[in-house]
RNA sequence: CGGGACGUAGCGCAGCUUGGUAGCGUACCACCUUGGGGUGGUGGGGGUCGCAGGUUCAAAUCCUGUCGUUCCGACCA
């Protein structure tokens, strides 16, 4: 290709509306272009990245046994309403009706199409296991589109489906997938790490994610790990042992009663007040899970996790509830207290979710509505609650202690980049997705699906390879292997070389650029550095001594050698990541 | 969805307070200049000032509404 031609303009300025560097060079670079919020042009520089990319999944897909196909973007409203998920799924669903009022939706995920294709073709155990998947764009209306394709509405992804006629067989699948996930990043270039993940409020099954490690604004899950052993987790799923704490507040009050704590509104002011940590500290915490008040319970010195939360009380949405919201539920129990000195008294008719931390203080502080005090020396039997469910809503801390071999806890911030998910039979039941077992019984299919985000992975390959002067393409995902410059197009022998370089690289199978624009050598180099070659072949004036200027992109590094072996090297390089 | 900001040329922005010819940089076109890290100059083309309504002799500017974008909080590839 001839930059001269190529559809490629660059950008001096970033964007307005650019947050985060992947999203900054991609535009620069003239890789993407907004059309709306969420919704981008992939230019032709991306939509060879995203080839390559998704020839790879492909590859490796095949390679495990998945058989590819391609379902409809548009999806009626019928299947939805046999999994359930017309209501369960929230405005991420973007809805539509057609010219009938057919209500229809656009598909942000495939389970329900796969498992209808499923139950008309797959009758009998002899035809399992097997896993199907495509490559397509996807839609969910998120609430925040943001970091440019890291977060998109519209975006493409990779979405298998595995059936099995028994948990073993998807086991195995899942450890089969895990595996051609860890291939597929490593050839992508991008260095993933598989983490336990929260696998949604239904069932309590098994799903790792598969995170890009980069400390940024970019990465939007914290993820906990052990450098000593294998444990990873989300943040929304992370479990660890506590150091050891006063916890039981029996030396600090010699009784159970109210005492005075005015203007105690945070945990930091009472703990000061009382002159105690805030191990001793039952917080009372109100969230609104699908639009009821919870009264969360937790150790004064942790945090509660909302997804975990979320999944203890078997919830499809939480929120903290609002000052207004908190003064309405002491309305309604004839309290009047505001927050900082709520408590679980006399809520026995709202559902009550305590850590496992609460499990084990005794004569603690805890609020119990009345502004402007608190009950010390207390214990739940002092509270007359009735009805208390115990689950591990707290939120893991970095220093906190693994909980498979106890060394201390470290924590990172990561890309999703792909998810593999134990499914069972939470969509082949309700929708009669079964098959005829052994015995001659009709059985529901045990599902698995897998995921990768292609547009995501080729952003985080951006965000986890690029210096000041733009992208450092991995190799493999790059969209063209080289570029050819001449430093001037006035320079005869400059030119002509340069092309008789770019045509053999071309010979050979290389997929090279030459840039034949009559520019100035600056607005060369800084675009080739910008998009993001993973090589430069420079013709200049080292020419008179035979020489080009040979660049690696990823490392910057600069050799002087002869066209011949620039070609060669770069031959040599293509040839190794195939 | 809640809270803040912003909509003026492809991109980045000024002008608005105090109403009166729509500007700057960059990008694009032409010519000259320069030729190893976004060279310098001259001349050009390109804008219903987000949209609608209102006030006014006159609105980018003031008022009302609306749509869009974006940032901060709860979901996901």
């Amino acid at each position: 290709m001839k930059m001269s031609k190529l559809f490629v303009q660059t950008l001096r300025e970033v964007p307005s509306d650019a947050e985060v560097i992947s999203h900054q060079l991609l535009v620069r670079a003239g890789y993407i272009r907004k059309l709306t919020s969420g919704v981008y042009n992939f230019l032709p520089l991306m939509w060879k990245v995203l080839k390559k990319v998704e020839n790879i999944i492909r590859d490796e897909m095949d390679k495990a046994g998945a058989q590819e196909l391609l379902m409809p973007f548009v999806q009626p409203k019928e299947l939805w309403e046999e999994s359930g998920r017309w209501g369960a799924y929230g405005g991420e669903l973007m809805r539509l009706k057609d010219r009938h009022g057919r209500e229809m939706c656009l598909g942000p995920t495939h389970e329900e199409i796969i498992t209808s294709i499923a139950r008309d073709g797959l009758k009998s155990y002899k035809q399992l296991p097997v896993n199907l998947y495509q490559i397509q764009s996807k839609f969910r209306d998120e609430r925040r589109p943001r970091f440019g394709l890291l977060r998109g509405r519209e975006f493409i992804m990779k979405d298998a489906y595995s059936f099995a006629s028994s948990q073993e067989d998807l086991e195995k699948e899942y450890q089969n997938m895990w595996q051609a996930y860890t291939n597929i990043f490593n050839r992508c270039g991008l260095a993933t790490k598989a983490v336990q993940s929260d696998s949604g409020a239904i069932g309590g099954n098994v799903s790792h994610e598969f995170m890009v490690i980069t400390d940024t604004d970019a990465g939007e899950n914290d993820v906990f790990y052990c450098d000593d052993c294998d444990y990873a987790a989300n943040s929304n799923h992370a479990i660890s042992k506590l150091p050891q704490a006063v916890i039981d507040g029996a030396g600090y009050f010699n009784k159970t009663e109210i005492v005075s704590t005015p203007n105690c509104h945070s945990i930091e002011q009472l703990a000061e007040f009382l002159k105690i940590q805030p191990t001793l500290i039952l917080k009372s915490l109100v969230y609104i899970i699908d639009k009821k008040p919870v009264i969360a319970l937790i150790r004064a010195d942790k945090a509660a996790e909302e997804t975990k939360l979320l999944n203890a009380v078997g919830g499809l949405e939480i929120r903290i509830a609002t000052s207004e919201e908190i003064a309405e539920v002491m309305a309604n129990h004839g309290f009047k207290a505001v927050p900082g000195f709520i408590g679980p008294k006399g809520m026995s008719d709202l559902t009550i979710i305590a850590d496992e931390t609460v499990k084990d203080m005794k004569n603690f502080v805890v609020g119990v509505n009345e502004t402007d005090v608190h009950m010390v020396g207390a214990n739940l039997s002092d509270l007359g609650i009735t009805d208390l469910k115990y689950a591990d809503i707290r939120l893991v801390e970095a220093g906190e202690f693994c909980p498979q071999c106890g060394k201390p806890l470290k924590v990172t911030r990561g890309i999703e980049v792909g998810n593999i998910f134990q499914l069972g039979t939470k969509y082949s039941k309700p929708m009669n997705g079964v098959y005829l077992d052994t015995d001659g019984i009709a059985k529901p299919y045990i599902m698995g699906c897998y995921g990768i985000g292609v547009t995501r992975t080729a952003a985080a390959a951006v965000e986890a390879h690029h210096d000041e002067y733009g992208i450092k393409w991995p190799l493999a995902i790059a969209p063209y292997h080289v570029i050819v410059v001449p430093v001037s197009e006035k320079e005869e022998q400059q030119v002509a070389v340069a092309n008789k370089i770019y045509e053999e690289l071309r010979s050979s199978g290389i997929e090279a650029v030459l840039d034949d624009r009559d520019e100035r050598p600056g607005v060369k180099f800084k675009d080739a550095d910008l998009i993001g070659f993973p090589f430069r072949i420079t013709v200049g004036k080292t020419i008179a001594e035979g020489n080009v200027e040979f660049v690696t992109r990823s490392t910057n590094e600069k050799l002087v050698i002869k066209p011949e072996e620039a070609i060669s090297r770069v031959i040599e390089a293509v040839k190794n990541i195939k």
